[in-house]
DNA sequence: AACTATTTATGATTTAAATCATCTTTTAAA
DNA sequence: TTTAAAAGATGATTTAAATCATAAATAGTT
């Protein structure tokens, strides 16, 4: 792993981390933490994947972010109340070097260079977010959902096309804010113009320039 | 003014900060900062109003943040490309402390506690973003914004229900993330149910209450 | 006060996406 | 290897919100 704290805290700091640190190993469906739960510390993904969810309200879930090997998760419930605001769901089997709190704070506090990486690092969280704001038709979100997915899994072994992992077509619409039916249309009308390949449950993208341009509003 | 510079940075490098800082002052409708501009610094809200924007898609902007006194503005863009991620606009004549990049780099280096709070800043900013990614019916988000309005705004003197500042119902479209219309039908109806009262352009919130639990997703 | 311009309001119609209803295919289990 | 369960796909219908159209009300200007 080469994670924020390898590259901005010193030595002696990284070794001090690592002995308070922990592995946590969940299993594919698992929960790694729960809304309102206490925050206990931090996760960072080893290898595995993760999708980070909210409730809309009553009913619905959202999956507002995908995380992947040398992320951070469970950063979001900070400050206020220290409870999680979102839920975080393994995607496969997946392990996490978990940081306690305390130590957490402790190596923020001593290396200031490590301070203000997380400062950055938050920034760029909320730049990120600034996506789930756009409204954009069901097609244009659809597009970015899959450029996004494209961003977090990358491309399989081998493959320039075929996404390296598949969520399923209800955490696509998840995803993209959308109803599971609306969403395997748009993936067939998507199909049909060869923006991209569907191969059974699989996805290539095929046009990723169409569909950055797609995703960045293009209309029609 | 009694920011979070002040709270968390030593006497001297508030006399560092304030040294290097300027008062920046513009008349409603300006623009502080534009979509695509470089970041130069840091503005805080001496004494005004602003509304944060962002562009969906082509066409239409939506209001992601309402920022008063004390707030800060313009720290979205911090780390990638430096620029602006979305457009600052004056509501009214506005008198903000601008502080340079440099200066507030320095700071928080210099400052451990002061980068800790702003990390903690971050991350409550980030949280308040999970707002746009819940697509609840209209009624809801409307609440949801009417709501935002009294914890930013807070009720006008001498009123315990009156908005002491009333966003344009274009305004109030745009952050609810509905079109101008259904925004007026919407307040009409709260208005018949007297969960509001519209007074012209003015707005009183009679039951906070309620207005919390449709925001909540409270159906109907 | 009279005249514009802007903002607020409301009715009628259209439309994109949700919902409802099936059906097929794939995966998992007995 | 048959059966059950889950995931994927598509057509038909409904609906919430957008769009179109127009009218009041308010504010600003000469």
């Amino acid at each position: 792993m080469n994670s924020i704290i390898q590259n901005y805290c010193s030595d002696g700091w990284n070794e001090y981390i690592e002995f308070h640190s922990k592995i946590v190993q969940v299993k594919k469906g698992d929960f790694i933490f729960e809304t309102g739960q206490a925050i206990e510390g931090l996760h960072i993904i080893h290898a595995g994947k993760v999708k980070i969810t909210t409730k809309n309200g009553n009913d619905t879930e959202r999956i507002i972010r995908l995380a992947a090997d040398g992320d951070i998760i469970g950063h979001r419930g900070f400050g206020g109340s220290w409870k999680y605001s979102v839920s975080a769901i393994a995607l496969e089997n997946t392990d996490l070097i978990f940081i306690p709190l305390k130590i957490f704070n402790e190596a923020v506090i001593a290396n200031s260079s490590f301070a203000y990486a997380m400062m950055i690092f938050f920034a760029e969280e909320l730049r990120e977010s600034e996506r789930l704001a756009s409204q954009l038709p069901v097609r244009n979100m659809v597009a970015s959902v899959l450029y996004n997915n494209y961003e977090v899994f990358g491309f399989a072994k081998g493959s320039e096309t075929k996404l390296s992992f598949t969520l399923s077509r209800t955490d696509l619409a998840s995803q993209a804010g959308v109803r599971y039916e609306t969403l395997v249309r748009t993936l067939a009308e998507l199909n049909t113009e060869k923006v991209i390949k569907i191969e059974g449950k699989f996805i290539h993208l095929c046009d990723i320039e169409k569909l950055k341009s797609i995703k960045e509003g293009e209309l029609n």
